[in-house]
DNA sequence: AACCAGGACGTGA
DNA sequence: TCACGTCATGGT
C-alpha cells in the first residue's frame, strides 16, 4: 500500500519517538496494569482512556490550563487542586476564587483561566448530549480551535486532528503545506490524508500524531530558525526502523 | 536577560 | 479576514 506524505510523516515520527501515551492523567498510577504506567501519567499503548467522566473532565481542564504554557506547570496546578480533593467538577466549583487562582497560578493567565475553568465546568455538568459538538465547545469562552479539538480527540475520542504552532511550523518547513495556511486548512489537509481509515484508527492516529509532533517540535521547532537540524529534512536515511513498527496508521 | 511555552480574545484596519 | 497587543508564570 502507498502512503501519502502525511501518513508517511506520521510513521516516521512514530518510529523515531514511539507511542507517546497522551493524554496524561494524574491518577494513572492507579490503573490495573503497572507495566503500562509511566511516572508522569502517560500511558503508551493504552488507548482505552479516558473511561469515566472524571478522567474526561481532567483532560478538559488540562487542555485549558496548558494554553501557551508547559505541561509541567499544568501538572503542578493539577496537583495543587488534588490537595483539596479529586479533580472533579464539584471540587473545582467548591474552591473559592482566591483558592482556585492560587492553585492554577503556575500556568500563567490565571485570572482568565479561572474564569474559563468555571464556565467550562458549569457547561460540563449540564451538557447535553454527553458528547459535545465542536461548535458547542467553540461557543464557550476560552475555547479556541486547538483546545476544542484537544478535548474532542483526547477526552471524547472523536476523530478530530489537533493543530498547534509546532504542526504548522513542521508542515511548512517540510513543504507539505503553503505558509499561512491557517488552522482549518491544516486540520482539513491532515484529516483528509487519513480519510480512508476507520474511525477508531483515526482517533488513535490523530492522538499519536499530535503528541509526536509536539515531541518533535520541542526538539527542532521551538526556536528560530525553525527546523534547524531536523532529521526529517536532512534526509530519509536518518529515520530508522520505519518498516519495523509493531503497528501502523491502519491499526 | 531575553525568549519561549501542547492559545484565545479584543480591537482596529 | 488579518495583524497586533494583552494576558502572566516559570524554565533556560
Amino acid at each position: 500500500m502507498k502512503l501519502n506524505p502525511f501518513e508517511s510523516l506520521y510513521i516516521k515520527l512514530l518510529a523515531l519517538y514511539g507511542p507517546r501515551g497522551w493524554w496524561p492523567l494524574t491518577d494513572y498510577a492507579h490503573q490495573p496494569d503497572p507495566l503500562l504506567t509511566t511516572a508522569k501519567g502517560y500511558h503508551p499503548l493504552d488507548y482505552s482512556l479516558p473511561n469515566n467522566d472524571d478522567q474526561r473532565y481532567e483532560i478538559c481542564i488540562g487542555a485549558i490550563l496548558t494554553q501557551n504554557t508547559t505541561f509541567a506547570s499544568v501538572v503542578t496546578a493539577l496537583q495543587a487542586i488534588r490537595r483539596v480533593g479529586p479533580i472533579t467538577p464539584e471540587v473545582l466549583m467548591g474552591l473559592s476564587d482566591v483558592a482556585l487562582k492560587q492553585a492554577i497560578r503556575p500556568v500563567g493567565y490565571f485570572n482568565q483561566k479561572a474564569d474559563y475553568l468555571r464556565s467550562f465546568t458549569l457547561w460540563f455538568i449540564n451538557r447535553n448530549p454527553k458528547i459535545p459538538t465542536r461548535n458547542a465547545l467553540l461557543d464557550l469562552r476560552g475555547l479556541g480551535p486547538e483546545t476544542a479539538d484537544s478535548m474532542l480527540l483526547y477526552a471524547w475520542k472523536q476523530p478530530q486532528m489537533v493543530v498547534d504552532a509546532y504542526t504548522q511550523r513542521l508542515l511548512f518547513s517540510l513543504k507539505l503545506l503553503p505558509e499561512k495556511s491557517g488552522y482549518s486548512n491544516v486540520k482539513a489537509a491532515i484529516e483528509q490524508a487519513f480519510s480512508q481509515s476507520k474511525t477508531a484508527d483515526k482517533v488513535m492516529a490523530f492522538q499519536e500524531f499530535h503528541a509526536l509532533i509536539v515531541e518533535h517540535g520541542k526538539l527542532f521547532y521551538s526556536r528560530r530558525p525553525y527546523g534547524l537540524n531536523d532529521p526529517l529534512i536532512a534526509g530519509e536515511d536518518n529515520v530508522q526502523n520505519a518498516d519495523e513498527l509493531h503497528f501502523n496508521a491502519k491499526g
